[in-house]
DNA sequence: ATGAGTGCAAAAAGTTTGCACCGCT
DNA sequence: AGCGGTGCAAACTTTTTGCACTCAT
């Protein structure tokens, strides 16, 4: 779960999806509705693997097969409800783009936990720097990595010596 | 080629190698030289496969193998010599971390090309975010995508008479 | 003799695509 | 009738790995 409070959004994000699928004369058909709900039933980052385990599961009543997931994903990348953060393990992963405000992630090398974090300082400063270079910026992507507090936890141990020094 | 001057180093990156694969038990052999040589020759990000169609090619004498060049390029990266700077079309980028100053990209989403740029002032900003939040920050990849300059020169033509409006 | 190193080809893993059929969000 | 949509399986891409042989940085 991220760290970050929604911003109150006028419509869902299936009906923005479906405005944007009729720009390019798709229509939201009941396999993407199913997608489009598994991703934003909650704010959790993904990656296309753990929602084809929940829906391209052979018991479940409303199967989405991996192809139309994967395309499912890609339109909605490209209508901008979702956005890459990170490539973990092979994966690509995604976060919800529609809602929520510009962050940042920290990414634990040791548990691969995705982090948020927001800063404004950092956009403001890409956005000059960009600005100077003549390069017209349209967003970014900021992976910090190193271990997060829980790993970063000693293993419980009685006190040292050392630590008496 | 990158914006950022090379700082002056001791020793080569051939050297260097050597020196990391010593402490792995590992040696320095006629390929893996030809490898980082490869790599070093010049200050160009690089994907595997460039090297590879430069080592990997039947009709050279010095030919090193597609496993090797892999294999190559994951020890390069545990002894800190080049690190992954961005995922583009599915190959993972990389670029010399050794004797040159930290620096974040910028990616033109049309060409594909990487621009460097420094700014000191993003990573106090990490450093300090982390401190805050207990994370024990390691290093970070920021790329920040847009349209370059040279992408951004509209096509050559005639002036518009919307341009005076 | 020993252990690391190499090349090859096959295997992995994630993602994309050609195709035939389906159905009207 | 038309066109987008789906599922399936095969294809594809990049990277990794098992294996047998080689070699000595």
């Amino acid at each position: 779960m991220g760290n970050l409070a929604p911003k109150d959004v006028a419509v869902s994000p299936e009906e923005k999806f479906k405005e944007f699928l009729a720009t390019r004369g798709k229509r939201l058909t009941q396999e993407r509705g199913i997608v489009v709900r598994a991703i934003f039933s909650d704010h959790e980052h993904f990656d296309a693997e753990e929602i084809i385990a929940r829906l391209d599961k052979p018991s479940d009543g409303n199967r989405v097969s991996r192809a139309t997931i994967y395309r499912a994903i890609t339109d909605l990348e490209e209508a901008g409800l979702i956005r890459r953060v990170a490539h973990i393990n092979d994966r690509e992963v995604y976060e919800h783009d529609y809602g929520y405000p510009q962050h940042d992630h920290f990414i634990c090398d040791k548990c691969n936990k995705l982090i948020e974090f927001r800063n404004d300082e950092i956009s403001d400063i890409l956005d000059r720097v960009a600005m100077e270079m003549g390069f017209r910026l349209s967003g970014h992507r900021l992976e910090a990595s190193g271990i997060c507090s829980e790993c970063a936890k000693p293993p419980t141990r009685r006190h040292n010596k050392l630590d008496m020094i």
